[in-house]
DNA sequence: CCTACCGATCGGTAGG
DNA sequence: CCTACCGATCGGTAGG
């Protein structure tokens, strides 16, 4: 299926947001980019605003449903916290300049569609650190503080993209069990 | 010590900087939260870029100073691993606003800053690497993949910042134990 | 989808 | 340290 123009603006600019920042990406960057007039975008979007707002605000929708589905499973809380690595890893790897956004720019977010973002993003954190509270609870993990058990682990699932693509040669699988096995079981022998 | 007007203007920039962006922030803000106009602010400085730079080759150096110390000690790989958690952890309760540049903002560096800071942090990731290895070698650590190991506790450290200043009645030595203790040793039972 | 253009704002300079 | 101002660029609109 033929992507729609405005499709290809979304995804050209989630490159160029990626790359140089909201801020720096100017609509002319983005025209060139994609082949037209900057003032010809606007039969297709409404603002630069409207395109980081969508952008961001699919983005974490799908965290949400991802982090629901994992929620429903029938699994021990060590699984549940596996299944979380494995979504934010395959979000990384199939929309990774989606992913950067909402690592990086949401910030530049505007009115409601900021509040509702920091929305979103409280109540995934908070369901995630009920996870491990969880855990704890049933004595599979650690008593550790759970606010920076959930910190650790989100920083480096959040930016798991950059590093992701600066390497190669290692398999989803692969880097599924590396990852649950460092954050989970940690370094020491 | 009385600060200088400089040093007024650098800290003030960074404190705008990380809340806004570099590219967001004007030097009309600046100059309005430091109480001149932005004209008079080029009396002590010579560029936006000027600011940002300088901000980001001081931090850089600092830690390239902090990971030489650590090297030099004659402790066990997981020693040394615990005292670089201990200097990002300083580092960002001592000068977060700077830390957040280095987190965030170093890509709007250009030209020779650009280099230099990337080579800095290159060599410091380097560094960090080596001394996981070394433990792996020694076999203190496990044989985990050391890019994975060094990318997982970096990403942590590197936004720690960000989480801290939203937190509160947890004293640095607790902050030390529980990072080393996760980062280190994992969450599971 | 383009040409032509708007008002606003940018980093920075001249001159005092 | 200020007033006055520069050329460049910004997001976006009018009109076809």
């Amino acid at each position: 299926m033929k992507p729609t123009k405005r499709q290809i603006i979304f995804k050209t600019a989630a490159k160029l947001f990626r790359e140089k920042g909201y801020k720096a990406t100017s609509m002319r960057d983005l025209a060139k980019e994609v082949g037209m007039e900057a003032a010809s975008l606007y039969n297709h979007i409404q603002s630069k605003q409207e395109i980081l707002s969508t952008l961001l605000l699919d983005a974490a929708k799908t965290f949400m449903v991802g982090i629901k589905e994992v929620e429903e499973n029938n699994v021990c809380p060590i699984h549940k916290i596996e299944q979380l690595i494995s979504l934010h890893i395959h979000m990384a790897v199939e929309n990774s300049d989606a992913i950067s956004l909402i690592t990086q720019e949401w910030r530049h977010l505007e009115g409601n569609a900021f509040q509702e973002f920091k929305n979103q993003r409280k109540d995934y954190e908070k369901r995630f650190k009920s996870i491990l509270i969880a855990g704890i609870e049933q004595g599979k993990i650690k008593k550790v503080n759970p606010d920076v058990a959930l910190f650790s682990i989100l920083s480096t699932l959040r930016w798991f993209y950059a590093w992701y693509s600066k390497k190669d040669g290692i398999s989803i699988p692969e880097l599924e069990q590396q990852f649950s096995e460092i954050l989970i079981k940690g370094l020491q022998q």
